[in-house]
DNA sequence: GTTATCTTGAACTCATCGTTCCAAGAACTG
DNA sequence: CAGTTCTTGGAACGATGAGTTCAAGATAAC
């Protein structure tokens, strides 16, 4: 007897995610009147299926987790090969950041950090999911690094993966104020030399 | 003949820039109205001292790097001891950003990276002033440390400053998320570990 | 085809946004 | 004290914010 939606809402919340990716919430540019024109429907249907705006940017954080986050974190996870495992996701990361389709816009969840929106408990579970996933990934692929003898120090690795984690928020972070690849790039080489043993 | 001002600017410009530190210009909280009741001034005493919102979001940018970012960049820079230096440096930093007052507001630069006026080219400007006084005065204490043979690593300095750089930026950026004090020491810890010579 | 149920479009609510305007008041000069 | 000029309070501006409502349209079950 019922009708059935007229859209796809995976497709609608992938261009809302895309929006709040790269505008926050607080911004014009996010307005729910923005995220009807950008996804094609109309208050109504989004109202109904989303909820409100602030549950929308929480299902939107949920499938930049989801589609985008998680997936690099398990390859980097799962990858075997210790240090060059953390340099490519590094030079991946900074090249997704400062070319293409999403250049300058950052990491969502860098940018959520900051967003009016940010001490919303819901908001706030989804940053420490996310920096969790990413210091344990780190903490896996320096685990290998271990394994195969690559680590310069005998620190424990833990604060080691805390710290690339960082580093990783302050390249998404300049990535918006224009830093360029080749800049990036010298730093991460910069960082990744002080783990390697001394030449 | 002219009537003089009723109040100080500065007094009020401070209280804008801590509105606008902790909450950026896209929140409800930093809305203009919010702006005359913190600072006890009205509308037209507002617009006619500073201009337009934007324009009161730029002098709140330059109050807090020449008042709070440069006078710290500058002990850094002058401080001669090297690494200790570096390290003291950090550990106010992570004092200011999770105990006290500000507690929680991060960075003001920082936060400035994600605002809806970070495309500014008047914002961009100030954001890369500060990232080359942070980055150089790193860079400074960073040398003092190679005279005093405090350093591991024979690899340019410059990296390293960079690296450090965007280490701050990551640890005001968790703070913000609510990251303890204890939890970014040890990851300074870490970090530091990384430059001293090996035991 | 009828009917029940959901979706959809658009108008609408009320609040707040940044900004402007103007009359009333205050302070310095002479 | 008179006169000039700026400051100040508060109302008002048009635009836009998030969210609701409801009749019209669409769909599937019977």
């Amino acid at each position: 007897m019922p009708d059935i939606k007229h859209f796809d809402p995976d497709a609608a919340l992938e261009r809302a995610e895309r929006l709040f990716w790269k505008h926050g919430t607080g911004s014009a540019e996010s307005s729910v009147q923005a995220v009807t024109t950008a996804t094609g429907l109309n208050r109504s249907s989004l109202y109904a299926t989303f909820g409100s705006k602030h549950d929308l940017y929480l299902a939107a954080l949920r499938r930049y987790l989801d589609h985008r986050a998680r997936p690099a974190f398990r390859r980097l996870a799962e990858d075997q090969r210790g240090l060059p495992a953390i340099r490519d996701f590094f030079t991946a990361l900074i090249d997704i950041r400062c070319t293409g389709e999403h250049s300058g816009w950052g990491c969502m969840f860098v940018n959520a950090h900051v967003d009016p929106q940010h001490n919303d408990p819901g908001v706030r579970a989804l940053l420490d999911e996310h920096h969790r996933l990413l210091r344990d990934a780190l903490r896996s692929a320096l685990q290998t690094a271990v394994r195969l003898g690559q680590l310069a120090t005998t620190h424990p690795i833990e604060g080691t993966a805390e710290t690339l984690a960082l580093l990783a928020y302050g390249i998404n972070l300049r990535s918006r104020a224009g830093a360029t690849a080749e800049e990036l790039l010298g730093t991460l080489h910069s960082a990744l030399a002080q783990l390697s043993p001394r030449a």
